[in-house]
DNA sequence: AAGGTCCACAACCGCCAATCC
DNA sequence: AGGATTGGCGGTTGTGGACCT
């Protein structure tokens, strides 16, 4: 007997989300915040599990994703986490706050592990630092592992206080500050429209209608009315003003701010930059004394466990 | 030009854990 | 305490565009 289905496969609809789609969902998470994914359909009328709309809402429609290509610096993180942490993917995406796990899981997928795969066939012999999820590297899942994850995430954040205290003035260089904390709605559609450009033709079309859309929606009286009134931000291609209503969507009081994975851009930025372990995790020689880090890390993440 | 194949990515599915009542 | 509900996560699939023959 499995559990039920999250909600009634009967009226609900599948497949891609139209811009239309996409403009009620934004409006009302704007109105109401990211929570309560079960009362969105029924509130929005949205044909859609309520799953669908986290799921939309997570990995598309959330200010603050950096979307297209990913850099150097990015992979490199990723292949050092992933090596790391294994398959986690939102734990990997927790020190890419721009990036979503699917982001990086597909990344992971369709690029990473071809390319470490190549270079593995070239250097076969000397068993390669970098395996898939389901290696003989990557731990299984269980609650030890999660905690190595909070223990290296705590031992991060205390390296990040210590350090922040010296180096708080630089923190606008941070890694972590590529995107602006400024948002507006021209902005969120530019940006994104640029990223799907360079990937999907279809998704750049979508992404042109929602910009059509949200100027008309912008443009009717009542609608950047109600947003300006119900939420105190405002969707008005003003810049100024349009820059504090993201900042302020940015900020959302929710319980998915908890996780490091929903850090608003600027909450980001509050981090310290580059702690040692992220270091060591850019370090390009850092292959030679990864076994190292590897042992001391479940050593002594673990070492309490037991 | 047309058909086939590959590729990238959004979306879905099923399971698990946390929370609620 | 325990069943129901909800949200989060990782794996997988479907689809549309790009590229090749």
């Amino acid at each position: 007997m499995g559990r039920p289905p999250c909600c009634e496969k009967i009226g609900i609809k599948k497949g891609p989300w139209t811009p239309e789609e996409d403009i009620i969902l934004v409006s009302y998470i704007q109105e109401h915040g990211p929570s309560n994914w079960r009362s969105v359909p029924t509130n929005t009328g949205l044909m859609r599990c309520s799953k669908s709309c986290r799921l939309r809402w997570t990995n598309y429609l959330r200010p603050g994703i950096k979307r297209g290509n990913f850099t150097d610096h990015e992979e490199k993180m990723i292949i050092h986490l992933q090596a790391l942490l294994g398959n986690r993917w939102a734990a990997i995406a927790s020190y890419l706050p721009q990036r979503t796990d699917n982001d990086i899981k597909n990344y992971w997928n369709t690029h990473l592990k071809k390319k470490l795969a190549k270079n593995q066939s070239g250097a076969a012999e000397d068993g390669g630092d970098y395996q898939d999820g389901n290696s003989s590297r990557s731990q299984p899942k269980g609650q030890w592992e999660r905690r190595l994850q909070t223990d290296i995430h705590m031992a991060k954040q205390a390296l990040s206080e210590a350090l922040s205290l010296s180096k708080s003035s630089n923190n606008n260089n941070n890694v972590l500050s590529e995107s602006s904390s400024s948002y507006d709605a021209s902005k969120f559609v530019t940006r994104t429209s640029h990223a799907a450009s360079s990937s999907s033709s279809s998704y750049a079309s979508s992404y042109e209608n929602i910009s059509k859309l949200l100027e008309n929606w912008m443009k009717s009286p009542n609608s950047c009315a109600e947003m300006t009134t119900n939420s105190g931000n405002s969707f008005s291609s003003n810049n100024s003003e349009a820059d504090h209503g993201f900042d302020s969507l940015l900020s959302f009081k929710s319980d998915d701010e908890r996780k490091p994975k929903y850090l608003s851009s600027s909450e980001a930025q509050q981090q310290v930059p580059l702690t040692l372990l992220e270091k060591w995790l850019f370090d390009d020689g850092a292959a030679q004394c990864h076994e190292d880090l590897m042992n001391m890390s479940l050593e002594e993440s673990t070492s309490g466990l037991f």
